[in-house]
DNA sequence: ATTAATTACGTAATCAGTTACGCAAATATA
DNA sequence: TATATTTGCGTAACTGATTACGTAATTAAT
């Protein structure tokens, strides 16, 4: 098995799957061994029965862990053999209850002996080892339970990908791209009014020279996403946090929490007290980021844009 | 998972299996997250390849385990796709020469970055865990390729059985079995002769009343083995063991050998010095179990028997 | 130089599971 | 009470592996 070594634990799947299928193969041989006509694949099955209620297929296939047509299968093979009885259940139609037949039982109790000797072996080979396999499998499924695989790798990925994300200041090269980004997703859910092309084509003029603030995501260089801090004279708020954008192909980079998090923090060392923002609800990941941060919704202000259906705000700590 | 608590080690197969598939499960997911077109099942294939060196479809199969005709389906797959290429090797015209393709060199790049995340996932998964999964894995490996669990089982039921048979004096009841169990064997083999039926009709008479002695082995209280030491008067042996049968219904219970080290005992008690025995090569195990005991060959005595064609010796220490 | 045995590998059939789907019965909802 | 939803479960198709088998190429033995 020194090909597992060589790729790491990435393999771990097939590794299990060709231990699984080690140990499963000598299974049927075993039966044989002790005269037990039984297929392997049954024993589940079978050992649930054998607690001696009666059971439906969904039930079986619950306590098992198997597919419901899996399940059924089995059943139907074991009835083939005469070691189960089905029965409908007379006040639901649907539920097949299904039992152990006298040969069942019968079989159950010759089975005794195997189970014992297959349990001394597997506590053998556990005994010679260092580490349990069995204790292993068992923590296993209960971290998986709690957190997939995918999940985890997930998280991985999108930690690796937020090193790579660098968040810098504007300058003029970076026009283009907060123009772009933004145009993008305005008219993607809304269509682009008189206020958003004044900022976007000027952001000089319109952001940084009345007390504003751009920051950029660069991903390996590429600028893939924008943010603004909009000074405003209201006496109540310092800042607007506007123009936030994130291509969809820096999707999963945590891009978007990185420059929301840079901006406000920016607005902190700018001495800001309370930001504000506007947006939609039906930009549903941005009310996510925007409350993770601490935003809360608030109400009252007018606004220029009519695609603004929420409104809130940050009271810096 | 509390079904596997219950049902104890023996379901470590079935176990295993589901493991293996919720591992599995979340792959295929995996890879479209990092927008990679490849397959799980390809992996070990393709890591194979990503080494550098064109192989053939055999030696891919022994490098990751899996049987050819799974990897001559993985490349057809892959050359769809154009991740390989075949060339036939010249010098051998059944070789299939496999390799990546550029495109194939490109997504192995591609991947890096994904078999990374998948590492430090599973890493975390191990970090979080008492026993090593991974670890736990490699030392079944090893275990199972010093001997399969097959053969773990047959000796722990032997182990079981041997304390279910009882090894006890001849007794008048057991006349009958002593005689059945040796025709059984002896008329299966070869023909029954005089001097058989001198000794299997009258054990008293001609085998206990010379001097020598009889040991039957229960199994279940049932008589399942029989075995004989005849008093011999030729200066040179005390006894010969003879007439030992086993029932086939015993086998592997670790009778025959219970049996006959119980004999050896008894001779040795007996003050024997040496111990004689004819038997038929054709009769292996026999011989096989004899030799385990100590007998050698030997030649030159005369024998009433015709099937005898090996002659054996034990020096009692 | 034949003939026999071995090796490489593709195709077909099988296996133990899965998901997809559909029907009928039961339950919930308007 | 009619209708929609959920539940139980059987059938069919698919999946990722296997073993069985056949054929062609090579190697070994006579």
């Amino acid at each position: 098995m020194n090909f597992f070594e060589q790729t790491g634990k990435v393999a771990i799947g097939s590794r299990l799957r060709m231990l699984t299928d080690k140990v499963t193969e000598d299974a049927a041989q075993i039966y044989k061994l002790y005269n037990i006509d039984m297929q392997p694949k049954w024993f589940p099955v079978f050992y649930s029965l054998a607690q001696g209620e009666e059971k439906t297929i969904t039930e079986l296939a619950k306590d098992i862990g198997h597919s419901h047509p899996s399940v059924s299968k089995i059943i139907s093979e074991m009835l083939k053999k005469g070691y189960v009885k089905e029965s409908k259940d007379k006040t639901d139609g649907r539920r097949n209850l299904v039992s152990l037949s006298k040969k069942g039982i019968a079989i159950s109790k010759e089975i005794e002996d195997q189970l014992i000797d297959v349990n001394a072996a597997v506590e053998e080979i556990s005994a010679q080892s260092q580490n349990k396999l069995w204790e292993a499998i068992g923590e296993w499924e209960f971290l998986l339970e709690q957190k997939t695989l995918l999940r985890r790798v997930m998280e991985k990925k999108k930690e690796r990908d937020s090193l790579k994300v660098e968040i810098v200041d504007y300058q003029a090269k970076y026009q283009e791209a907060f123009r772009a980004l933004n145009v993008e997703w305005i008219s993607h859910y809304f269509t682009m009014e008189e206020s958003d092309y004044k900022a976007l084509d000027n952001p000089q003029g319109y952001i940084l020279d009345k007390g504003g603030y751009i920051l950029v995501a660069l991903y390996e260089g590429e600028p893939m996403g924008v943010c603004a801090l909009i000074k405003m004279n209201d006496g109540e708020y310092d800042f607007e946090l506007a123009k936030m954008a994130v291509s969809p192909k820096a999707q999963g980079k945590n891009v978007g929490f990185l420059l929301a998090n840079a901006i406000v923090e920016k607005a902190k060392s700018l001495g800001a007290s309370k930001i504000y923002l506007e947006s939609n609800t039906i930009l549903k990941p941005a009310i996510n980021l925007y409350h993770k941060l601490g935003f809360q919704k608030v109400a009252g202000k007018p606004t220029p844009y009519t695609r603004c259906n929420i409104q809130m705000e940050l009271v810096v700590k």
